[in-house]
DNA sequence: GCTGTCTTTATGTACTACATATCGCCAAAT
DNA sequence: ATTTGGCGATATGTAGTACATAAAGACAGC
């Protein structure tokens, strides 16, 4: 059987595409719209001018259209055709961040995205830091101390709040997002411990004004998390 | 005119949802999916009892079916019906990732999140890095020096290398599907000015130990875009 | 010049038909 | 007895027809 030989080879045989019309037309459609250099706004042909010019069923255009339409890519009115718009890019982010899909390497990936980005937030934060904003971080870390107990609304609260000063819809909206899957890791670790640095800790350090010091006591306050990452780089031998 | 006294109302008449038929089966078929707590590798119903169940077309069904099929959250095989698979969650995002689709406040949002990005990648770069590491990071930035003039494949490259150290795959994926963002960014600012730390200086630090001295070197290196991020928080009249 | 109606047209939905791949079963061969 | 090969059943993939519906554009009436 000379097909015997091509398994012998080192190939890891992938199992071999099965590319359907739909996303062959998928893709052709979206090259069409890079090539013609569609702007928003800008109309398609017509589903059965696209069918016609691929050469496959109306049926197959509509599910590949139907796919750029959830992503948003285009909007479809009755008579008009399909016009291009703008798509949501944290939407089709949305559709798919669900823990109960999402395997475990890849949530521990996304929390450490998260404490990343906590790190990195000072940068963006100071600088658009008003004294309104220290009194609403003020509210919600006062609120903490009183009802005392380690609750993850309030977690959510201050942090988000963080994250709205910067005034960066999109990295708040991505923050939002990526909630759920912290929420779940969080869950997956044995005991809440707390840092040492506490919310009202952390808004003493924005009110002195220094970024860096205040940086170390986030590092401090997100120190129970950091702790627990010490799997190394994996496929790193070195 | 009776219809003029809503127009009055200070609601924000937000257009009529005219949810399609493919609209509503694909989030039934998402709650369907949650609630039956479905796992990948168990298989869903076949599209002929779904579209019975659901009281639609197969047609409607299979667009349904399509967009799932598109995220990779199910899978079809001939006989077998469809599987449920474990999405990726940067495939989507990478479907709606394209400059001329993004409105320019998004991008600059992008970018900004590259630089938190970039500002907090120590904590978790630290940790993880070997001699290896450095030794691979040199070489870029010795590549750097010879062809001498700005090139943006090898700043690619090495802060590519510095996420890839992370061992965080998710992290390295995600900062290589936003570089066309930055890399549109960029084209779109004057001069392209470079920060007074090269990646040779960002290495010596690197090597040093000392995270907050690499910390500011980055600051130091990526200076130019920061400085160009002036526009406050929009909304707040604080 | 504005308004209401009518025609045209493209999408939305349903239904039928058939090709094709594959799963499971059963029989035949070793 | 285990394996191999073929056969039928079945679910998806694709094509095509038909019709409802909404909306754009034209046109007539005031």
């Amino acid at each position: 059987m000379p097909a015997m030989s091509i398994l012998s080879a080192t190939h890891d045989l992938e199992p071999i595409l099965n590319k359907t019309m739909a996303d062959i037309v998928e893709a052709r459609l979206r090259e069409f719209i890079r090539n013609k250099n569609y702007k928003p706004g800008d109309s398609l042909p017509t589903e059965m001018e696209l069918a016609e010019g691929l050469g496959v069923s109306r049926n197959v255009v509509r599910e590949a259209l139907s796919r750029l339409r959830m992503l948003g890519i285009i909007e479809t009115r009755k008579k008009r055709g399909m016009v291009i718009t703008q798509p949501d890019i944290l939407g089709s982010f949305e559709k798919v961040l669900d823990p109960i899909m999402i395997d475990e390497t890849t949530m521990r990936d996304i929390f450490e995205l998260r404490l990343v980005l906590e790190m990195g937030l000072p940068d963006l934060l100071f600088p658009r830091l008003t004294d309104a904003h220290v009194a609403e971080l003020e509210k919600i870390a006062r609120e903490e101390q009183a009802t005392d107990n380690f609750r993850i609304q309030n977690e959510i609260a201050f942090h988000g709040k963080l994250y709205e000063i910067t005034g960066n819809n999109t990295l708040k909206r991505f923050q939002s997002l990526l909630l759920p899957i912290f929420a779940y890791v969080i869950t997956l670790e044995e005991k809440p411990t707390r840092g040492k640095i506490s919310h009202s800790g952390l808004v003493e350090l924005l009110k002195t004004g220094n970024k860096e010091a205040f940086r170390q006591g986030m590092l401090e306050h997100l120190r129970p998390h950091f702790d627990r990452l010490e799997h190394p780089a994996p496929g790193e031998t070195a």
